[in-house]
DNA sequence: TTTT
DNA sequence: TTTT
């Protein structure tokens, strides 16, 4: 069945790399996407979607963009569900990323380096219990 | 930004048409979009899309389609959160449709009159508490 | 850069499958899709779109269309030019076919063996001269 | 049927806005979208894709956007053909733009006025032969 | 050069 | 006829 998604918008935060235990990288990250009308106080929200990217796309993906980068994202929606602490089903809709295109002069890493010095965690790259079966091919 | 998204699926229960206090037309429905690869059991999952439709185009809809019935959708994904009974938060992401297209010969209303005797409020159109600041126009 | 299409429509003729100098397969096949909306007089024009498979998905969707098969594509949108016999530029946009979908029950071959004869080269799958630089990958 | 296309891309010139007879604007422009994958000889090529947009939408992106803007369109594939003089029939695939989106910080226009002084009838704006039978609404 |  |  056809399922695609195409969105431009702005990471929230910096990308949550991360490695399954088979070695296979994936980045989570979420897309700020203003809509393109006003609500009814005249301001434009935004939807947040969330995103996930695996592999090689993952690496690259990761080593150019941060919090707040404008990109635009090609995927498919997928669903899942799970049982948090309280025991209740949790839904889950997300966008795998297939491809992405900066839409944004990338910058240099001379004159302006990242730093994040908020998150001693964001980009650290561990490895985290992520089943292999997620791995959609 | 831009904010598409495209599938093809079949309707997993009859759409559920409600309006608003000021009148507008709303539908609810979800759609099951088949993969187009297998799982490591070798089996075809799916992805259950939740779809909001308005107005006139979601009066048309209902008129069309049922549980089972194979359509085309293109849209764009929003996302929101509200407070259960147990103030958690929950946050919907759904998918809110422009346009639609059937994918299968429009059956004739005589011949297979469509029947759905399982729930009783299906197609019911009662009025419902939706605020108008949900109209996205 | 995004470059999306997606579409859904019938194959105006058969897919014309062929191969590369080093063995590639290529189809090509034009999808006639509906418009969503009458023309003046009231009826429903349809839009003409050229398509292009490559290699394997080339050859698994010959195994299962033919004219007049409803099926969805999705892919990227390409423009090339070429001079003509008569010297002249010609232009040319056409949808290069990532994964497409069946969109109708797939018809048994013993019940409704498909039989063209009219074009007695029609999946013939007689090498062609493609130059490989074609190749986008 | 479902016909959508979402681009990213630079405008290759200034776009041509005109009105037909009844009054209704018609944009021209040519979109430069960059592929994502290299050719053999390792140079990044682009697709040329000829849009067209109608009404309030194209007096508004004539208002920002000039030859080099970087915007994202969401429209329709469009096909149609035309004689031209010589006689031989014409077919041309465009999209027919219903969204768009800049992706550059909009310019301030007293710091950075954008004057085309090659082309004398860029932007004028002129009534122009379109009969309203285009019109696709 | 166009499909149901 | 092509953009950064």
């Amino acid at each position: 069945m056809i399922n695609t998604v195409v969105l431009t918008g702005r990471l929230t935060r910096d990308i949550d790399l991360r490695y399954t235990q088979s070695g296979a990288a994936v980045g989570s990250f979420n897309l700020a996407v203003n809509r393109n009308f006003k609500n009814n106080n005249g301001d434009i929200e935004a939807d947040f979607v969330n995103c996930v990217i695996w592999r090689k796309s993952a690496e690259n993906l990761a080593n150019f963009v941060h919090k707040g980068s404008l990109i635009g994202v090609e995927g498919r929606l997928q669903t899942r569900n799970y049982e948090n602490k309280q025991g209740q089903k949790v839904y889950v809709t997300e966008v795998v990323v297939n491809q992405f295109t900066l839409l944004e002069p990338r910058q240099q890493q001379s004159q302006q380096p990242y730093q994040n010095n908020n998150d001693p965690f964001a980009g650290s790259g561990e490895q985290v219990n992520v089943s292999d079966d997620d791995l959609p091919f």
